[in-house]
DNA sequence: TGATCATGCTTCGAAAATCGAAGCACAAAG
DNA sequence: CTTTGTGCTTCGATTTTCGAAGCATGATCA
C-alpha cells in the first residue's frame, strides 16, 4: 500500500506539504475520487462499491479504503459500510464544480470532434 | 500510454461515458491534475514542468501532455511549452475550491492529529 | 567550422501500483 | 449442517510509473 497521506507534510511530488498538494497525491490515486463520489449519497459496503465501480480491484479497494480512512475523509458507518465524515462531505462542495465543468468538457468535445477514435 | 480520454464515451471504471467519470479517468491519473495546476499562469516548457512537478518522470510527463491536448485541455503554446485551451482554463476554475477545500482539511488535521506518522 | 548549451522529447529496464480470481472468517438465515 | 452475504486477504499477472541515459534540433559562442 501506497503511504498515508496528509496536508502539512511531505507527499509524492511535493516535499512542501502544501495542502493542494497532498491533495493532488491522495485524489489523484485510482479510484479515489470515484470511491468518494459514490459515497456522497450515505453508505456503501465493501462489495458494494465494488460493485458500483464496475468491478475495481478488492485490493485496491481496500487500499483506497484504508488511505481515505487515514486521511480522515471517510470512516466506518455507525451500522454499514464507509460514509464520508465532515469534512469528506465538505469535499463534496469542492467535486460540484468539477462535475459541471466535465459537463462543460462534454459538450465542448461535441463541438470539437477531431481525434475521435 | 494509456488510452485517450474523452467525455461521451467508455473510460476505466465505467461504460456510461458519463462525464464525470471520464474526468474521474483523465484526472486520476498521476501527475495529471498538478500538471493542469502548473499551467494556471501560464505556458511551461517540457524541463520548466519536470523541474516544477519535483522532477517526475519524463516518460510520463509526456503521456499526460499528450493525454491532456488529445483531451482538448491543453495545446501547444504560440511561442513556447504548452498552455491551458479556453476549456482547460474553465478547469481552473472547478479546481479552486478543490484547493479551498484542501486547506479545510489542512486545518482539520491540526485539529485531530491522531496517527501522525 | 565546430564546440557548447538548452530544449523537447524517446528508449528501456526496474520498481511500484493495479488487477482479478480465489479463498478465508464470520454472522445470519434456512 | 448448509447456504448466503459480507468484509476482507493473498498472490501471481498486467499496467503504470520511475529515472537515467541518449538523440535531434536550434541558438550561441569561439
Amino acid at each position: 500500500m501506497p503511504r498515508s497521506v496528509k496536508p502539512g507534510r511531505p507527499v509524492r511530488g511535493s516535499r512542501t506539504g502544501r495542502p493542494v498538494m497532498a491533495a493532488f497525491d491522495l485524489l489523484g490515486r485510482r479510484w479515489a475520487m470515484r470511491v468518494l463520489w459514490e459515497l456522497r449519497t450515505g453508505p456503501v459496503g465493501f462489495r458494494e462499491m465494488q460493485a458500483r465501480c464496475d468491478g475495481m480491484s478488492s485490493s485496491v479497494l481496500r487500499d483506497r479504503f484504508r488511505e481515505l480512512e487515514a486521511a480522515g475523509l471517510i470512516a466506518r458507518g455507525e451500522q454499514d459500510g464507509y460514509e464520508l465524515t465532515g469534512i469528506g462531505r465538505s469535499l463534496r462542495g469542492a467535486v460540484e464544480p468539477l462535475e459541471a465543468w466535465a459537463r462543460l468538457w462534454a459538450a465542448e468535445a461535441e463541438r470539437r470532434p477531431k481525434g475521435r477514435g
